[in-house]
DNA sequence: CGCTAGAGGGACTCGAGAGTCCTTTCCTTC
DNA sequence: GAAGGAAAGGACTCTCGAGTCCCTCTAGCG
């Protein structure tokens, strides 16, 4: 997610506190609009009414709409990379997995499954009309399994993981129960099948613990 | 999926083989380049072009834009269950689970990845904005669902599978890391975290065979 | 204090896409 | 073979949303 490449960087503007203010505020409510109507559902309009602030702002902020979307997908991506890195920095346990599971099933349950992940459902709005939109989101996703990958590559230094245990497709396997969990509990508004998926995929990871409180299965 | 429920069952239109002909024409490739752009990014003029038909045409079989997303949403799920009924209807044992899988992945390899499942992508394009379609777009996930957990439930019977074995969460959790498989390897335009996601799935399953074939883990 | 540039307001243009309507052609039926 | 309704063509309208423009306001600085 290299940071922005002004094109010539020689002429750049100088902007003020108040104007990144104001950028924040569009970008802010653009990601809570999208987040709840979808990328194509949701007009400038209806940004500029949320944000409060006018049309000329948009476009002193943003060439185009497909720019503030942009600015979403790296906003969105930031938020939760910040969220899922303070969860999964220090994980080094089954029971921290345990833990992380249950953070996520209740947070999609406060909303009855309904919107999915906010990062997966851009993937699949974008991915066919936005090139660079969706490698920016590809790298949130390798970020996010890296943070898991890199938790069970620790659980397997410490031996609680055993050796023949592959830590990166584990987390490839674990983000995709998560990401149809998310689909299908969207599809339900009912945060069940979330619950069943990582359950399975966490199922998967315990049969590779070595502890003693490894259950039979 | 109830069939249609015309309002009025009085005042029905005759309709030739001709005008058969043409609606589904319609819908066919409304339904292709819906699969590859997106619903909303599908404009009814790229529908008429492709299916050379007239404007007149589309509003003689559909009442409006929505309707014919409706219809859409129908021949998919008739499309992908006819597939998969096909290839579910006789499973009975691990060894065809592992063609089904291998059947999806070469499908979705085809195409690298991109475009995701057709129903997974419109079940989250449409869920925020078209509950008729959510809900029909629900039915066809259960009822595919169920198309593996009555496979699964054949094997628990024939004694291939652990009685302890759930053959409902185990459907889920397939479906879930099928789904999710598909949007990773949509994100990333290679078809390797569908096929590591499903294999996942696969040997979780596997975990609960009962078989003397089945390995260390 | 006044100059300047960024911040902000909001009316306006323009095009695209949804949806309408009228006319013509094609089938079917008596 | 005439009538009538379905099928088809395609021009037209109308709305909505993206993007432009120009003017005003504010704040920092000499």
């Amino acid at each position: 997610m290299s940071d922005e490449q002004e094109a010539p960087p020689a002429k750049r503007r100088r902007i003020s506190q108040r104007g990144i203010a104001t950028r924040e505020r569009i970008v802010e409510a653009a990601n809570q609009l999208m987040f709840v109507r979808g990328v194509n559902a949701t007009t400038l309009d209806d940004v500029r009414e949320a944000s409060q602030t006018s049309k000329s702002q948009l476009y002193h902020h943003f060439a185009d709409k497909q720019e503030l979307v942009r600015a979403v997908v790296k906003h969105r991506g930031a938020l939760v990379m910040e969220r899922e890195h303070g969860r999964l920095e220090r994980l080094k346990s089954f029971s921290g997995l345990v833990r992380w599971r249950n953070a996520l099933v209740q947070a999609n349950a406060l909303q009855s499954g309904a919107y999915g992940c906010g990062l997966g459902s851009m993937a699949i709005e974008l991915s066919d009309q936005d090139e660079q939109a969706r490698s920016m989101l590809l790298e949130t996703f390798a970020a996010w399994e890296k943070l898991i990958s890199d938790g069970l590559h620790r659980m397997r230094q410490s031996g609680a993981l055993a050796q023949d245990a592959d830590p990166d497709k584990l987390a490839t396997g674990l983000m995709a129960a998560l990401q149809g969990g998310y689909l299908l509990a969207n599809a339900a508004h009912d945060v069940t099948p979330m619950a069943v998926a990582l359950d399975m995929a966490l199922e998967h990871i315990k049969s590779f613990l070595t502890e003693p409180s490894k259950t039979t299965r």
